[in-house]
RNA sequence: GCUCCCUUCGUCUAGAGGCCUAGGACAUAGCCCUCUCAAGGCUGUAACACGGGUUCGAAUCCCGUAGGGAGCGCCA
């Protein structure tokens, strides 16, 4: 027998997607970029896309990891038409919850007589394991219980020895499927060894409950990581047994760091909630990840709605893709440039002088926009302009003395008069020295900002509090 | 060790035998514009991992080498 899938879904044929995190940490960032492509997936082709939390491994799953994970997810704008937080029929969307069916799904399997009971204890495992790696053996389930005499067996289990069930893979056959991104693929079921579908404690185990799942939830595209290529042919010999029609099965190549290793801690922040936390707006990352290990022909900052017309499945690399911050730089540059005057006020809010009116708050952020980077970027510019006098750098000083006190009374005078009307002050400027472009403005940004660059100085000097321009001015009058 | 996957400018990638003296975007360099920065415009630098085949012709097909990665868990 050999299993093999059919061609990848055609244009218009349903297609039910899912994302099947498991609740153990935090959002990464690679997964974030499977969720996103599986949502563009079922969007593109008018379908569904299902969020099912794998809580399997009670040790290690949390709540407050779900709810989190809900939360990155949808503070990404990913939308998913069914999950946990929105059950129906064909739920539970918990792994935890799902105990019943698997126990179905496994009695059919024993019937069938596709699984056996393995006593073998962790220990004895992990010694076998580690003396067929030495012995430079691939590190294989030896089958010291496949063929237990039915009495044994029984004999075992009455007497209460903890089993787990295990998978009966059939020899001498190769599973083939194609997949999505990666074109045809064919093992050797001789190369996969039996393995645990039932835990010693009763619980599914991965193989087993994720393929089961995407069965029962018509799932009939898995786009996932390219860790879970060579976990496929196992999955599929699973469905087989069980009846059930395989999803088609498409894995994209994970993410890796500047130094090409695969993303993790400690290449930096890893996590959408670390970048969430650092200032990084949804829009910029979604546009990163959607251009990693994608490609499209468009340019500039896409909307969800963009992303899922120009999604093209047939663009997905197949090599890894290098998550690069300076890359991400630019679409949260982008990003912020295009916030609306109320999204920029939240998003700065942190930064901003408390008490500040709303008409400054607009001007001044709006001001401070193309400057910033994230929100920490915009404290410098709220300490120069609400804060005291700035200190002037040597090259700073030598352009304010060169324009000389004629220029900077003028200034001041001008600033008494008009507060922080630039056009007024620059006007008064220029009819007491002459001055003009650079000449003219650059001592009076100096002068009153402490800098050679910075943001529009108009609007700066329009929101600084009444009297600091004068003061500023005059102090080299 | 075995099985599987991958390898085009610094980065993300286009490329499915001639359209490739390899295209785009970001980054970078220069110029223009400009009160500065940013934005914008123009111009430039920069890549087919290596070696063999196959072919009139190869980034594209085949084989091998090197280098990366994954899986082989009572973790997902």
């Amino acid at each position: 027998m050999s299993t093999s899938a059919s061609a990848p879904p055609r244009q218009g044929a349903p297609v039910i997607t899912r994302f099947a995190p498991s609740p153990t940490g935090e959002l990464h960032l690679g997964n974030a970029r499977t969720a996103l492509f599986n949502q563009l997936l079922a969007r593109r082709a008018g379908g569904r896309f299902l969020l099912r939390v794998e809580d399997t491994d009670s040790e290690r799953s949390h709540e407050a990891h779900t709810r989190a994970l809900l939360a990155d997810l949808a503070w990404l704008g990913i939308e998913w038409d069914a999950g946990p937080d929105r059950e129906d029929a064909r739920g539970p969307y918990r792994q935890s919850q799902r105990g019943a069916l698997y126990a179905q799904e496994l009695a059919a399997l024993e019937r069938a007589g596709a699984v056996y009971p393995c006593f073998c204890t962790p220990l004895e495992l992990s010694l076998a394991r580690r003396s067929q790696l030495a012995a430079g053996r691939p590190p294989r389930y030896a089958g010291t219980c496949r063929d237990l005499p039915p009495a044994e067996r029984a004999r075992r289990i009455a007497a209460g020895v903890p089993a787990t069930l295990r998978f009966r893979v059939p020899g001498g056959e190769r599973i083939e499927f194609i997949d999505l991104v990666h074109g045809p693929q064919s093992f050797a079921s001789d190369d996969i060894g039996d393995f645990v579908v039932r835990r010693a404690d009763g619980t599914a185990a991965f193989f087993f409950s994720n393929a089961v799942d995407d069965a029962r939830m018509g799932i009939t595209l898995v786009l996932r990581g390219e860790d879970h290529l060579t976990n496929t042919p196992r999955q599929l010999l699973i469905l087989a047994a069980l009846g059930h029609a395989p999803p088609h099965y498409g894995h994209v190549a994970l993410l890796i760091g500047a130094d090409g290793a695969p993303l993790s801690k400690r290449h930096g922040a890893v996590s959408v909630r670390e970048y969430r936390e650092r200032g990084y707006l949804p829009e910029a990352i979604v546009n990163h990840l959607f251009r990693l290990g994608h490609s499209t022909a468009l340019h500039g900052l896409l909307s969800l709605e963009q992303m899922v017309q120009a999604f093209d499945p047939g663009h997905l690399g197949r090599s890894p893709a290098r998550f690069d911050e300076q890359q991400l730089a630019t679409w949260q540059k982008e990003a912020a440039q295009r916030l609306a005057p109320a999204a920029a006020r939240r998003w700065l809010a942190a930064v901003l002088p408390p008490g500040l009116d709303e008409d400054s708050a607009t001007a001044f952020t709006a001001a401070l926009l193309p400057n910033v980077l994230l929100p920490e970027d915009a404290r410098p510019w709220v300490d120069i302009v609400f804060g005291d006098p700035p200190e002037l750098e040597p090259a700073q000083a030598e352009v304010v003395r060169a324009a000389g006190p004629g220029y900077f009374s003028a200034a001041a005078a001008a600033a008494a008069r008009a507060g922080g009307d630039l056009t007024a002050i620059a006007g008064a400027v220029r009819a007491a020295t002459g001055r003009k472009g650079a000449d003219l403005y650059m001592p009076l940004r100096v002068a009153l900002t402490g800098r050679a660059h910075g943001p529009e100085l108009a609007t700066l000097l329009k929101v600084m509090p009444a009297g600091k321009a004068r003061e500023r001015l005059a102090r080299f009058a």
